[in-house]
DNA sequence: TAGATTGTTAATCGATTAACAATC
DNA sequence: TAGATTGTTAATCGATTAACAATC
């Protein structure tokens, strides 16, 4: 039975469930079951059922899941099929490493231009885009009715840059600077990639498994 | 009063509070309550006051929290006092990203080796350390006791040098591949940074407010 | 002192797990 | 048909919120 409201939770594990599915697939498994599924992925199986019926009814009694047929569903409900346009807000290493390495297409994002204030960066061509001065994409984003915009900024424009992406009328940030944009006021979506929480978590974890070993020994 | 085992939704929103604090520092504010705290961050003055209880007693009836002394706090039980060393495993663009960018230091570690497969990257220096051969990274993990490796390579590599690094000893990886490393039978720590979940996540948000839209006109 | 705000207990809410009828 | 496995309802568990005595 679909549900009106899901919860960050279940939205959280969805990429993760396509990421499995599409190794599945690559190995050439066709059908799995929420059992299986629970056992490699380390969840338990009511939990990935209770999870997959938010949205409708993807398996079968007595067989399980289409794998196919699954991750279509999932990448769907993902907006995988939307077609959405994205720009790049600084081209530093971390731009490039996205430009380059990043399979935008597979995931329904169309990178249609680059931005950057460095005037020997301003007009080099970066992996297939040439990069536009970045003192002026409020022009370019209102116009080509950009989606999304992925801000791989310094920490100190982050602010600035935040703002004008949100009055040119950008839908998401794909946010990599390790600062909380305050835009919470606008209806813009904010994704947050946080290095420093992410390392912190890690460090936090360790402390843990050194206090563990500590009192084992 | 101190609790035994700690959820890791409130682990996950320490690096968060560090950082507002950190900013509060910066604007000189010496005091925050939990309250105000609360509406600046978007969250209940009862889970923030819940959340500290977690690691002790940090506030003061009447005063609320002294910035500093709260800082100083949740950076410990982070661990971030605790000094420890890392490699970074990949020096592409992402590599090259964390290394010039990314404050290892501030957070208590001390990035001491990079290593790569290229031969004409191996050698060079870049931002200050000298690129080792990465065909052979496993013995001076456990020369030295390396801490946590940072996995910036390529997917197809992933599995392999995670498997290396949990043979050489290595207690924590911080993961940027995309993918699960399927080691979860090692003890080794595992922090995931998964930038296309993190942008499914967003494209989902995105379709999310483009149905609501439709509702509403 | 009076006002403010903590730390903590109790109440509520939501998420996960278990159980099972339905059915492929 | 018998076995397997779903989707869903009910039970449990845990996390968040509310309330308040303690006290600065």
């Amino acid at each position: 039975m679909k549900k009106d409201r899901i919860s960050i939770n279940v939205i959280r594990r969805l990429p993760r469930y396509l990421r499995y599915l599409d190794d599945l697939a690559y190995k050439g498994v066709s059908r799995v079951s929420s059992s299986e599924m629970g056992k490699q992925m380390g969840l338990t199986a009511s939990q990935i059922r209770q999870d997959f019926s938010c949205f409708g009814e993807f398996g079968q009694q007595g067989y399980g899941y289409n794998v196919d047929t699954l991750r279509r569903h999932i990448g769907t409900i993902l907006g995988m099929s939307e077609l959405r346009s994205a720009v790049i807000i600084g081209v530093g290493n971390l731009g490039r490493a996205l430009m380059g390495n990043f399979d935008f297409d597979k995931y329904g994002f169309s990178l249609v231009a680059a931005f950057d204030l460095a005037p020997n960066v301003i007009g080099t061509e970066v992996f297939g885009l040439v990069v536009r001065d970045g003192s002026n994409f409020e022009n370019f984003i209102s116009e080509h009715d950009v989606d999304i915009a992925i801000m791989t900024v310094p920490k100190r424009n982050a602010h600035s840059v935040a703002k004008k992406l949100a009055a040119a009328g950008i839908k998401g940030i794909w946010n990599f600077t390790n600062i909380d944009l305050g835009i919470s006021d606008s209806d813009v979506i904010v994704e947050n990639v946080h290095f420093s929480d992410s390392l912190l978590s890690l460090s936090y974890f360790l402390s843990c498994q050194e206090n563990d070993t500590e009192g084992k020994n």
